[in-house]
DNA sequence: CCGGTAATTCGCAACGGTCCGTCCAGTTAA
DNA sequence: TTAACTGGACGGACCGTTGCGAATTACCGG
């Protein structure tokens, strides 16, 4: 999915080395456990996937991964930045669909839609979506990386320059606001709860594109 | 701003009359003090304003309200139905600015758009919009009735459906459809919190008219 | 018409529960 | 020796509920 898997989960180094990191002084003590790291995180993207977003909790998480609570702490200023570094490491979102190419960008479009939408409605998915949504109105950090970790941006951008290559879409059109408005269409979808109808898919092309 | 101003408040009643509405039988006991139901949502109006959604607390508005926590608790079943009716009342949302109608709709959507964004770059604005995102997460009420509330979609549509009705823009285009892409893509900039670029509302329309 | 009673509101205050964020003690690993 | 780990405890915020006394309002018997 996401390609771009910046390595974070050092936000707030406890004592960081104030040394201008000169190569030869090393840490003494012991070192940061990585199976802890990936535990947190491998816990909050399954709390998260079942309980949503605002259920979760610090503690339920290091009861989850079998870890302090003071570990979490040590490493992690608040639930959101937790929550922010599983979404980088591709702990919260299960794949998503590429778009189709054709050569018919508006069919490939509406089949990727399609393909969304009904992801989207699978039992449990529902409620995912929107506690992205929190998760982002929350933290910064969540609501900037969003897009790259989802990979929906780069996926429809590149199918879109393509149709702009081919001359079935004008050459100045700004690819970047046509994906976030259709993507913006989904969220106030999962926002308004409302079923979609089943020709919604090819509505939101058409009212795209015209 | 809503000209729909639905009356609630009166989401749970504590002892439901059980009988069967019949006229004549009437209520023994004191009355639902209606001071303290505007101070309810007048005190959370303001904190939602001050503090953001996810800052609002039962015992918070209670205390801004002068009232007692039971008489929230008695009349609604939770915070964000609370958030719900003050949304209904109008008390969490400023005037938004319309659509004119000079003619060309590029033009008069591209004027809109910019300034709604100005609005919502104003101090103390820019939390507002992701508070009421967080709380439609939150609540399917408040989802719901987001975009009758907040009238947008209404304002656009019409202006959208002038432009149909002097063929600017194409006769079967899905006009609820093309308001929720625009609108989406300010939700998504609210979310991914990005300074938007001076040209933002001109690539905006551009975006979805071409 | 008057006064009692029942029903329902309100405010105040307390309760147990959950989760927060911090701290300390003891153990383990570099 | 130093730092990360576990486990436990702490005060505090807020939750949602409960009990109490006082006020308000309708019904009912004198």
């Amino acid at each position: 999915m996401s390609h771009v898997s910046l390595r974070l989960g050092m936000l707030r180094a406890p004592k960081m080395p104030l040394m201008p990191a000169s190569a030869g002084v090393r840490r003494r003590g012991a070192v940061r456990s990585e199976e802890a790291r990936t535990a947190v995180l491998a816990a909050t993207g399954r709390l998260f996937a079942t309980e949503g977003y605002d259920h979760l909790t610090i503690e339920g998480i290091a009861a989850e991964a079998g870890v302090s609570k003071q570990t979490i702490y040590r490493w992690w200023p608040s639930k959101s930045a937790v929550v922010a570094d599983a979404l980088i490491e591709d702990r919260l979102l299960p794949d998503h669909p590429v778009v189709p190419d054709t050569g018919d960008i508006r069919a490939d479009l509406i089949a990727w839609v399609q393909s969304v939408i009904e992801l989207v409605a699978q039992p449990g998915y529902e409620g995912l979506v929107r506690s992205l949504i929190a998760a982002a109105c929350e933290n910064p950090d969540i609501g900037a990386r969003l897009n790259d970790a989802l990979g929906i941006t780069a996926t429809v951008a590149t199918r879109i320059e393509a149709a702009v290559a081919a001359g079935q879409l004008p050459a100045d059109l700004p690819v970047e606001e046509f994906v976030r408005a259709l993507v913006g269409g989904f969220v106030l979808h999962a926002l308004e709860r409302t079923e979609p109808a089943p020709d919604v898919a090819e509505r939101m092309v058409r009212a795209l594109l015209h």
